[in-house]
DNA sequence: CTTTGACATGTCAAGGTAGACAGGTAACAC
DNA sequence: GTGTTACCTGTCTACCTTGACATGTCAAAG
């Protein structure tokens, strides 16, 4: 249970509402892990009922602070040493086991669509990158996944090019 | 809905039975969409009672061949040409976002363990990679899809050894 | 002959996820 | 004052996915 740890894991870090970390989801862990709204605020719910969090304050427009307890502490910390299942899913690169399906035209089409959107995701990237670091571990931990991100896309961009081409070539 | 449409584009190629395309799913799809037999013949049945595939054949041990219909083939296409949803789910890459929570060996001892997981990727690539590539365009997507296994494996095997040396650096 | 393993098809329950529906509050600009 | 926007919390349904359960066939090795 995915969505559950990484609750646990914002909530070490400081307590915060589920409107905030429905925020973080979107910010920072979007890109591997989305979350809306409608699953954290029940998720939150079992977790409290669970013991694992504690609602400690509570303030205006009937905000809710929530903050981790020990118990949750032990259960983030032990889920961090599980093997971690690597299985993904990427529908916009399932497109590319059917590429030979659509005329050249088409694929490349397609191609060049996907390019704008990697290059405007290596963009959001790179601009957080230039953000100045402070010296936490939690700040560094933010940091080296968002290197990947930029060299994610990066490479990205790099194989789209060259498909490009083997396609062109091939037409 | 993704599942039923990479089974429209397996089936687009050539007649094949729920069996092969649970395996064809183990084989190459399994990266970028997972699916078990369990799935896939409910959706069998599914699209076949919709009429965009039709039992074809049946042979020995029960086995039942499918075919794509011209509706079937109008389906894919259009998919095809419909804006793909960027979403991704990574479990593994997930931990990176809470490896401040870990003690440095433990960062250390995750990525190494994930080091592993992804040399045996592009091991496994690197060799599907040297078969030869029969001149037909559905190989050649195969082949531009591998290629950007073997990019992802060899870039995450790089961002590792950074991550790591970041993590000691720190330390 | 018998056993093992690959072939082959299916169902079902539990749990996870997306998207729509729903409602109320404070700040700020005009 | 009023309208808009961001804040804030929830529910519910339909759908997708996982993993276990269930069943039977054929080929080849021993």
């Amino acid at each position: 249970m995915s969505l559950r740890h990484s609750l646990l894991g914002l909530l070490a870090e400081q307590p915060r509402t589920g409107y905030e970390l429905t925020r973080l989801f979107d910010e920072s862990l979007l890109n591997v892990w989305p979350a809306s709204h409608s699953q954290i605020y029940p998720e939150l719910a079992r977790l409290s009922a669970d013991g694992l969090i504690r609602q400690t304050a509570s303030g205006s427009r009937g905000k809710k602070v929530y903050s981790i307890t020990p118990g949750g502490l032990d259960e983030v910390m032990a889920w961090l040493k599980t093997e971690p299942d690597h299985s993904t899913r990427n529908p916009a690169f399932l497109r590319v086991f059917f590429l030979w399906l659509m005329e050249p035209e088409d694929a490349i089409a397609f191609l060049e669509r996907e390019e704008l959107e990697h290059e405007a995701k290596l963009s959001e990237f790179e601009a957080k990158a230039e953000l100045p670091v402070r010296d936490t571990s939690r700040e560094w931990a933010f940091r080296l996944a968002l290197d990947w991100g930029v060299r994610y896309e990066r490479e990205m961009l790099e194989w789209n090019a060259w498909a490009r081409r083997v396609i062109e070539e091939r037409r």
